[in-house]
DNA sequence: GATGAATGAGCTTTCATTCAT
DNA sequence: AATGAATGAAAGCTCATTCAT
């Protein structure tokens, strides 16, 4: 139907607005007024769309990690060698970092660091499944395959993940050397030196 | 001087205070009322002693950065082997998690996450050079020793901290399985595999 | 006409479900939304009845006091000595106070405590003189008698409406120990004793 | 000590101010901003006594019901017929109507119709105590006395309070013909008239 | 140095009302 | 008649900071 849809659209339009904001300013110092304006509406008629500020954030948490699970979904159901597998996991992650770099650092600053936030409505990882289900997924065929040592997942995430999210908080603040893209296969390759079997 | 050295104790006092606040609530969700009240001083007094609550924040990472420095900086000059380092500084790491995780938890989520807080008084690395140019050492005294590969450091930097700092966001969520250290002579190999020549 | 009846129907309808609302939770916390969505229509809709909230309420206090005065009418009309005109009004309150106790909260805790609402509009008693014409017709009636007392009429119409009320209140604040139609007879005959000639 | 003085007289003015205003205008129509302005306080500083809005009703009604108790506790202590003390209450109670009218208008409009306000804190008649105890204690030895009739005391008390409570109201709207004063013996003896043994 | 009452700007949220469809 | 998205003013409340004492 029309109106569904235009509702629709309108909802991901404040969405963008307020991921951008909240990327950029963090979740306190972003005003429900900022996103007001920064859409074009009012500041009433955004809670005809969210019930609060923290739902927002809730939303678009969801919304981040529903995006970056499905690509390394079609990663993880293609036919290449888990090494490989690595280095397209990270240059889509870096490539991320440099077209979309809202996307990471909401991850990074606002959901990660603001955990009360998030404590009612997105307990333990829900808001996060998509993603984590994928690397873990991404993590056990390579294992089965014969490619990864079988270690305990949770220090194989730490690994991938914190290096990943470390890299992406050094570019964000712009004190790497080099274009954070350059880094990508050298990046791979430590993260396949430590995981490999 | 007497006096110097007690107005030093009630600041350092204060630091203390503040760091376990905005460790465990952020630096939103802390007021001065708050930290006041835990340090048995009244608000306006607090104002003697900080200019504003960013400078608080402000002195603790400098505070926080200065400890970790300390120990690594021991850690360095010892006559260990660099796979020996590396286990004794994800050891010392994940201690400091068990024992005092505000100052992990203050790193991670306070000033990690809350940029506009730190940008004027500890532009780009500043307020934590100390433990920074220690982990420098660290790494250049291993490429030297012909133990360690020459890549580019950032890149050796953010598997290092990035690994670190997952895993220890990971055990502050209470989801991982063991206990923090038993995962550190594990996570010591995986970063020595990574980075080893 | 047809169309004339619709409209009408749908105000009754409109000024029932406000009644019930207004009765239970208060004028000010109830809002316009609440009630188009018990009523089933939509928000703009119910402007197409009412001007505004106020107006709503003022229509709903009329709509009581003529339902109040209808009664009353009738037990004035009939042969009935003045004592068991008493009993009949205090027990047909009384059952309202059962059976639509949102009639007589509306009166008591909207009607007579939120002036403000009712400044414009029903200034004075207008609002309510259907209740008030026949109240007044029954006491003049009882007097002409010979069955009551001829005192100042607001004297006696403050003790019997001011009882009841003070009564129905108490029953809804359930502190009464018995049954509010248990206490009609006793009340009916203390209200006697008090105006009898 | 001085400082406690003073921030007790504060509170007292507070009181008066916000008391008078929920008065006036009603608890929904009163706003903090305009209890401050006439305090001559700023909004925030009303924070630093009394938590909410909510808090300032509860306690006002406290404090209403404290004085109201006080006189009626001297009358009950006094060596009069209970014909006479009855006379006394009603005098006193009319004589606050034409005084202290904020007193009277608080507890019919603000307390008696605004529930919520009071359900938390407030619960029963708690903070009505003083009051009700007063007029339950006038009541019993009257019975006593053997001047009263045993009765069910809600059904005397729905008399003795909703009387003067609809006369105050009456008083209030402005539609009474007589000075509310000159009312008083005649209501004092249909009162005793209605209780008499 | 120490106190804590006082300030006031600013926050999130609500809601009666309007109006394009 | 009917819808419900949109408006915007205003509410209650918070809190970093100041300042008279």
């Amino acid at each position: 139907m029309k109106k569904e849809s235009r509702k629709e659209a309108r909802r991901g339009q404040i969405i963008e607005t307020a991921l951008a904001l909240f990327a950029q300013k963090g979740f306190y110092a972003t005003t429900i007024p900022d996103i007001a304006e920064k859409t074009g509406m009012s500041v009433g008629n955004l809670y005809n769309y969210f019930p609060s500020k923290e739902a927002m954030a809730q939303e678009i948490i969801r919304y981040v990690s529903t995006m970056l699970g499905e690509t390394i979904h079609e990663i993880n159901e293609s036919a290449l060698t888990t090494k490989e597998k690595i280095r397209r996991i990270v240059r889509f992650y870096f490539g991320l970092c440099e077209e979309r770099p809202e996307l990471i650092e909401f991850f990074l600053r606002v959901y990660l660091a603001n955990r009360e936030v998030f404590h009612d409505g997105c307990e333990g990882m829900i808001c996060v499944a998509p993603f984590m289900t994928e690397i873990m997924v991404f993590f056990e065929e390579g294992v089965r395959a014969g490619d990864l040592r079988n270690q305990d997942f949770f220090s194989a995430f730490g690994l991938f993940m914190g290096y990943l999210g470390g890299m992406a908080f050094l570019n964000g603040e712009r004190i790497l050397p080099k274009n954070l893209e350059d880094y990508a296969d050298e990046i791979a390759d430590n993260i396949y030196g430590a995981l490999k079997a």
